[in-house]
DNA sequence: CATGAATGAGCATTCATTCAT
DNA sequence: AATGAATGAATGCTCATTCAT
């Protein structure tokens, strides 16, 4: 069928294309609240605005829906941190810039963020590896910094930068949940300022390091 | 037989006590591994040994044993941070103190620390305010050491304490369940070495600070 | 639309009417010999020919199915004492007239009127607003036809036409089912017989007692 | 066992006895509220101030205990009946007294009578012959009444006496409940001055109605 | 006599999934 | 491409009953 693409609002992708969307909008959306479990069928479709049916023809089944959910949203992700920080940068910046990213981007897809620390260690379930390949995608991209960093010496010795780039972004993720959802109103500055402070304890290098037993 | 002080390790607490303990044992490590909707009652009952009227006898509902296993398992967790670190000791000592005993809590109690994270974000579940609570607690042990080293001038300026202590707990949760998760072979100093690492940046205060706009 | 209405038996009222038609059908029955509690929703799908989850996704619930199945009978029940008596028959003859319809309908109705008076007077459940307004409507039918006989000066002097109403309609069920309980082999004649003569105490006033055929 | 014997029942009655009495005290009012299946034995102990195993360590179940409720509250109406007119009265007087005898008693034991209309038609109950027992006690008591008017000659030709009676029984009932559950604050002398009425008409024979005060 | 912790069969309810339209 | 009535296995929960104290 698809009589007309006139003009409504997606100039292509069809129906089906835009059915598929509003189900992934309302799914996040309930999910991040409910947690998966607790989310029904009917509710997601209720709030999609289509009817039960529609969702096992368009995605097979709850939990395919879920899958494809997370690959969708994952890939926005990934793709922003990319992005974040020009190849030409100098690293320190770089890594400044992908951590501000991050802060945006949850700022912006809260729900997402929230599933994907819901999700982050539930190791048995059937999507853990699409989760767990979103957060290596993510963190590899932090860790790529902090080795351009080791490259240049600016990086403190005996940091492993898998290690520091996991750590790196569970605190990114928390701190700037924490900013959604108990201080919204805080500008997004404020939360990025402290996340670099700390960072420069990384950075800060090769001077007065203290010692550590 | 045996009911009682003999040796077995519960000289007090009556048989009732006894069983909601087994029922906590084996809710934490079910829960945690499947997530809560994925857990029946009947498992968990199994588990312990019990049958199922049980739970609902002790606890009075599937959400209701929740609750009470988040209050119970959290309260270790605020002692534990908090007597970490003597009252006497400097504050950057203190602060590592903290951390360190962070890291090691959660390797012996991974479980309950998925369903702290799994739960953190998830403001319209029943249970969202005790988890919040926890959380708070837990954060403010760690922020409490971040405002001596202010008081000292230890501090870097400008270091919103509240959010720093948000993150280095993400940060410090993030990586012990990465570690546990993904590479639970590597010693406990390892991990807690890069943690160290990253504070110093907070707390090797004004020497040689890097300008953020 | 109405696509159909070929022959199959249930001209209009679509799938689902007929559902749940078939199920109240099941639930009087059942619920009229065992109780409320007694019966299980598992026996009323069964013997509505349906699967268990069709009574959930028509009804929502086990009350809710009571609550919807003692309007439909009940209504039929007003409707049957309304149309009992023309209203251009004299009052005495009207009141006759409804009493017998009362009779013949519990003859025919016996569930439904075990259901009635076994719920009657529990003030505290879900369904009693909706009992108590059934049972205001065929007493109102009655005392109806009271009023019209005191307006003609043919009823009794400091009779409450209220309680008078009551009084009849607690009298026709209370015999009626004890006939239909009892002795179902006596012709619903003599009942009514009975019914009549009582009646004419408040009717026959003063002067002369009217005749049954 | 039965150590005591004394003489048949409770001139003195000791704890058990006294434990008994809380329980029925306690059983009738819920379960006429609630209906039977709705009520549970944690209700009723609690409510008579007792555990839970006393109930069946004095009755031996629920269901038990429900039948012996019935007989102790049942014996009660029939002796009331049966004592509300001496012997010597004249029949007219004697139904006026037993039926305003028993809109007293259902004044007083409301709670007892709506048990007795939710079972009375519930043929299939374990208590059934004992429900049943009661109204054929009672009714007989009426019927015993209007067999002596017949005598008389002061019946109306035609009536059936046993048939009457149960109409006669049902009507106090049915008045008298609803007179507890809509009007509780009418004098009782109004109710039976209805009911009074009502009889006349078996009653009045062919000639002239009665005085009523 | 009485208690109350524990039990487990039975039941109401939920919800992912199917399928005729 | 979408619908929604129907399904039934799975699950949370209730509650009469038991029994060790």
């Amino acid at each position: 069928m698809d009589r007309m693409s006139t003009s409504t609002e997606r100039p292509r992708s069809g129906r089906r294309e835009a059915t598929r969307h509003r189900l992934f909008e309302a799914a996040v959306g309930l999910i991040s609240e409910q947690g998966y479990g607790a989310t029904t069928v009917d509710e997601i479709a209720e709030r999609a605005g289509v009817a039960k049916g529609t969702v096992y023809y368009n995605f097979g089944g709850k939990s395919e829906l879920y899958t494809a959910l997370m690959e969708w949203g994952v890939s926005r992700l990934a793709d922003t941190l990319k992005d974040a920080a020009p190849p030409s940068a100098p690293p320190a910046e770089a890594l400044t810039a992908v951590l501000r990213a991050g802060v945006v981007f949850i700022g912006e897809h809260e729900a997402l963020a929230r599933l994907l620390m819901a999700e982050a260690w539930r190791t048995n379930q059937a999507w853990y590896a699409t989760v767990r390949q979103i957060r290596t995608e993510a963190i590899g991209v932090i860790s790529g910094q902090l080795e351009r960093l080791a490259a240049e010496g600016a990086l403190r010795q005996g940091v492993d930068t898998g290690l520091a780039g996991s750590a790196l972004f569970g605190m990114v993720v928390t701190v700037a949940l924490d900013w959604r959802t108990l201080q919204p109103e805080r500008p997004v500055e404020e939360i990025h300022a402290t996340l670099a402070h700390m960072t420069d304890g990384l950075v800060g290098a090769s001077s007065s390091a203290p010692e550590h037993a």
